[in-house]
DNA sequence: TTGTCAATTGTCAGCGGCTGTCATTAGTGT
DNA sequence: ACACTAATGACAGCCGCTGACAATTGACAA
């Protein structure tokens, strides 16, 4: 195993990231500052910039940590299926084990909370986007890699992933500002959101509500 | 007309929204502080804050004054046509009269080398999608208005606002890193990333390229 | 024209995020 | 036990941003 100098960093990693969480979440994200954070884990400002480069990096830290998940279990899933279809399943299958690996860090319900912080707060809500954008790279990357496609010349790959990833922050984002925060309500908000993206998209919208 | 006081206001305004571009192009963003942008207009910084609630929201003023005109330009259309491609031709009628709108601030290839480092400047390239969220708030409410559909049941008008954003995104940020910067190379990325959607989101990628 | 009022700006002080630097402390391998 | 290196702390300082108050400047009526 790792040795006590590795294990110990990490321990100080993982106790920032729960104050800051917990502090987020009780006072509001601006509200609070990186001197309180380090207080709590009684740690010097300098270090907590070792560990983050910034504020905003905490706060995300565990959405960087499912983002990898998620984007490794793409990878590892065997040829075929419609792409559309391997986003979803892949997605199914994750849920699981992505909550097991947060809550080696702080409380699921901890965590949900700062989703509705993250989705409230402009700063947060930004630098997330920006982090999907990252996602969304490595997500086209790999569907061109399992269907064989150049995304250089190819942009089919960057435009499905950049409409289900749309469609999936949009479930997201409902979800977090109005829905209960559990797994499962989480879960069915953005499958019921990605069923629509046929519907959403054809020419003819009826008049039959689908919401 | 408006009397000197605004006009003044007005001009102050430009001048930084000019300044900041000037130096943002020339230096870099995280490089050229508010001191020098305030220097080269001869005000204080004070009054650069009391315009522009930050940095980041001079550079983004011009995508600001854009979102706007389309999204007038989106209410203005009369009702009737898939909703898709009210989209589509929405942007396809107002290239040209934001492109004016623009050069009464700045020069055009200025505002597009602008795009460029928006694009390449972490900060900025969050900033901007945060506004492209809101963006597509105003852009969903304003669909399921034309539909008569009520936003809050039916998410259809969220989904297809969802993914065709996160398409356009996409077009524009490929035009900007690599395509050249003129106005037609602009629209011919959107348009052809556009109409793969639907291809993109079908089952059956074949073998052919789409690119 | 002049005087009054309100809007705009400048000045100054200060907080909070973030970084460079250098001394100090604490694991690691011999 | 001893050197070596990685991690931390302490300190100074830049920059974005804000509140408060005084000074300036356009608007409008007398």
């Amino acid at each position: 195993m790792t040795g006590l100098r590795e294990r110990k960093k990490q321990r100080t990693r993982d106790s920032l990231v729960r104050a800051a969480h917990e502090l987020f979440v009780e006072k509001g994200y601006e509200e609070t500052t990186v001197d309180e954070i380090v207080a709590a884990v009684d740690v010097s400002q300098r270090t907590f910039f070792r560990y983050f480069a910034s504020k905003e990096e905490v706060a995300l830290s565990l959405q960087a940590l499912v983002s990898e998940r998620y984007v490794e279990a793409l990878s590892r899933r065997p040829p075929g299926g419609a792409p559309v279809q391997v986003l979803r399943s892949t997605l199914e299958e994750t849920w699981e084990s992505i909550g097991e690996a947060i809550e080696e860090v702080v409380p699921l319900p901890l965590y949900m909370r700062m989703w509705q912080i993250t989705e409230s707060t402009p700063a947060l809500a930004a630098a997330q986007l920006r982090h999907a954008v990252e996602l969304e790279e490595r997500l086209t990357a790999e569907i061109a890699r399992r269907e064989g496609l150049d995304p250089g010349t190819d942009s089919r790959p960057r435009v499905l992933v950049a409409a289900f990833s749309g469609v999936m922050r949009a479930a997201f984002r409902h979800w977090s500002l109005r829905g209960d925060l559990t797994v499962s309500a989480a879960q069915q908000a953005v499958e019921s959101y990605v069923e629509q993206l046929g519907p959403a998209l054809s020419d003819d919208w009826g008049g039959a509500s689908s919401g």
